[in-house]
DNA sequence: GATGAATGAGTATTCATTCAT
DNA sequence: TATGAATGAATACTCATTCAT
């Protein structure tokens, strides 16, 4: 029941190992069961359970329910935003075909961003951000501002490189995430439904499209006209 | 403690009028509570106590928490969605100066969008979709698709009269939402803090020129340069 | 199980009446219950049974279990306190045989003692004092003092009247209790197993003599020689 | 946080000095936290970190949390007792001045029944002589019963030399106590506050006062009237 | 229709105790 | 011997829901 992949088997090597498998389980199995019934309606016996240690055991840890969200979020946060700044490391400092590429770039993205890792997050921060006001920054510190950052130096190499027209990467970075994720939500509703990925690929393509339109130079092919007029593909915030 | 007795003196105007107040107040104050405990962690003696009925009450009019929750949901979607409507709907069939009036169209829909009505649903959406899985779709149908087409069919209009160059007056709607709007949860702390507006302006500013970069024609005034070029203004993504 | 005498099966008279029931019922359930097994070890679940009654009843009445001991406490103190007073109330004001007179209102002080009410109550206010400092005024308010004043009343009286020989009628009061009740403790094991009656007795005739000797007048019959030397029956305070 | 190594590294002076060391700490600690929580209330990690050891260690050496209770009830028992016999002790075959060596017996009684020590036995008998029956007996043997032999042997003595006219000693050893202390605990609020001395004094001076009444003989100064009238210092049992 | 009162089921947390080291 | 870690059992308290009035 519940439980990640955890590489609990791999035999006892050390005496410590039990400990930090067992707060690893833990941390696992609450993400899961956070994700699944929320903070508060996630029970510490079903987090127990599903970690397979004794309540207490949970306490031992981490003193209380909050203490372990917190822990959980940190880490899923930091989980998350490594996955997404190694998609960003990946792209290629002098880019042979820059359409080509960037859409590369945002598929992977858009990837990362309805990873369930990354979904849960999402839900779970917009649920308890009342509760605890301070979680955003805690997990947006070693989430959100290093993906801009990381996406705005490739973008202003590109800029002097003449590639890219435009004057402030940060700004530009934050709209080509803008152009090829923010319809995601309401794809995938929320990240709890698989989104069908050709609807992905067109607004990923159309996003790039535009970020091309606004931004580019004579050296990137025009796209002329609309490269994939399907409106049908199409979809709503929320 | 518990239950005051409300308005009940108020004299009978009409006899069903009492009926409906206290189902309305219901509502209203369900929503406050929902929006700041979360729905698991609202519990209906707070949600009575808001309305000033007793508990009981809540029961006959509603049955159960559950449908409490999707009426007041079903509620606030409506109204969000009206404010967006009415919003969309003063944007001049034949505007003047395309920029400003653009401009001014992103101001307001990002207070809309930045309301705390629209945020703390935003927030319960997220937060009870796995929950009430349903919930998206019953929402949504009254609420956000409505507002892509009604910026789809103006942008269509200035398409065909030549002021933009686009072909999928869809995408383009999506798009200009992303790119005015997607920075807002980060801003505004998902809603819970006020943004200054001078950051707000500048996203807007800068998401209406990156909009005409790529989709406007020669009647638009370009802008020469970035329009607004203050980095820090800029914001991240959750 | 457990449940004092309880006159519940009075028939529903008025509608209020099952509300005043109930509270009464938990009352004594629980001071059945503390007494038994202290304030900490008394689980409220253990009180509800003995009430008969919903754990929810209990927190709807008292809020808390740290509610419900005061009240419980108060509750008690008040029963103590009028029994000792009426035995009080019943010594004469101008006694044929002062001798006979105190030793009757020692019997029947030492029997309101002993009583398991009172040495319940007794036991924990010593337990629990260090958790609640505030209780013992509350209880004693209205329990310890009035007793000593009642009684120093009458031996004023018959110190005016010239049967008793004394300055202070406070402190006379106070060691007549003392002469008279500081062995109860011991013989009775804080008040947990009855003490043979003709031990008790013992105590009382010679602390009245004790007292006759130290405060009484020649109409005093002199008790010639003490008046019942059996150092069996003597105990030891705690 | 959590067992501190204690003074481990003090050097062996005796192999076993650390085990008794470790025993003596966690007894003085257990009593500690005792006094301050009850029986039920003291938690074994509470008196382990007070003891400066681990948890098991305790269980090591008392095997369970009631057998540690029943060690730290007879040592403090054995304490207190010796502290009374020692004043006991020191009162003089052969005293001058009764009144006054009675006077400072008292005061030096009531010191010692006013002792910390003295009075959280107290409370912890009386909190948990329902749940330890034989508490009382085991800690009287060792307490109680000694105290008022030791005084009734002086008594005696005083009687035979026709210093005193009593024929019970026990009984008043008993009473002598009684006059004296009675009032202890309502002065102290059970032992929880200190009392302001010389109301002590006054019950001290008055119980001397009518113990000589009664048993005192022409060669007692006679206190003409009562030595201190002040019903202003007069207390209330509990 | 509205409510005061009651309750069955469930929650976070604590504790005495034991095991492996 | 002493301890870090783990646990089964229990506890105070809460909540959504219902019933009698």
């Amino acid at each position: 029941m519940g439980g990640v992949d955890g590489d609990a088997g791999s035999g006892g090597e050390a005496y410590s190992r039990g400990r930090i498998d067992k707060r690893q389980a833990i941390v696992r199995a609450a993400f899961d069961v956070f994700a699944r019934d929320g903070y508060a309606q996630a029970s510490v016996d079903a987090i127990a359970a599903a970690a397979g240690v004794a309540k207490p055991t949970i306490y031992n840890h981490f003193g209380a329910k909050e203490n372990l969200f917190r822990v959980v979020m940190a880490d899923v946060g930091r989980r998350a935003t490594a996955a997404t700044l190694e998609v960003l490391g990946a792209f290629p400092a002098e880019p042979d075909d820059l359409r080509a590429e960037l859409t590369q770039l945002g598929r992977r993205l858009t990837t990362c961003f309805a990873d369930p890792v990354s979904t849960s997050l999402r839900r779970l921060l917009h649920a308890e951000i009342v509760r605890f006001p301070d979680l955003l920054d805690e997990v947006r510190a070693g989430a959100a501002t290093p993906v801009i950052d990381a996406l705005a130096g490739p973008l202003a190499r590109l800029a002097t490189a003449g590639h890219l027209q435009l004057s402030d990467p940060i700004r530009a970075s934050n709209q080509f995430i803008a152009l090829i994720g923010d319809e995601l939500p309401a794809l995938t509703a929320l990240g709890t439904r698989p989104a069908p990925p050709e609807q992905i690929d067109a607004v990923v393509t159309a996003g790039v499209d535009t970020f091309l339109r606004a931004f580019g130079t004579a050296d990137n092919s025009p796209a002329l006209g609309d490269p994939d007029p399907h409106a049908a593909t199409t979809s709503h915030p929320t």
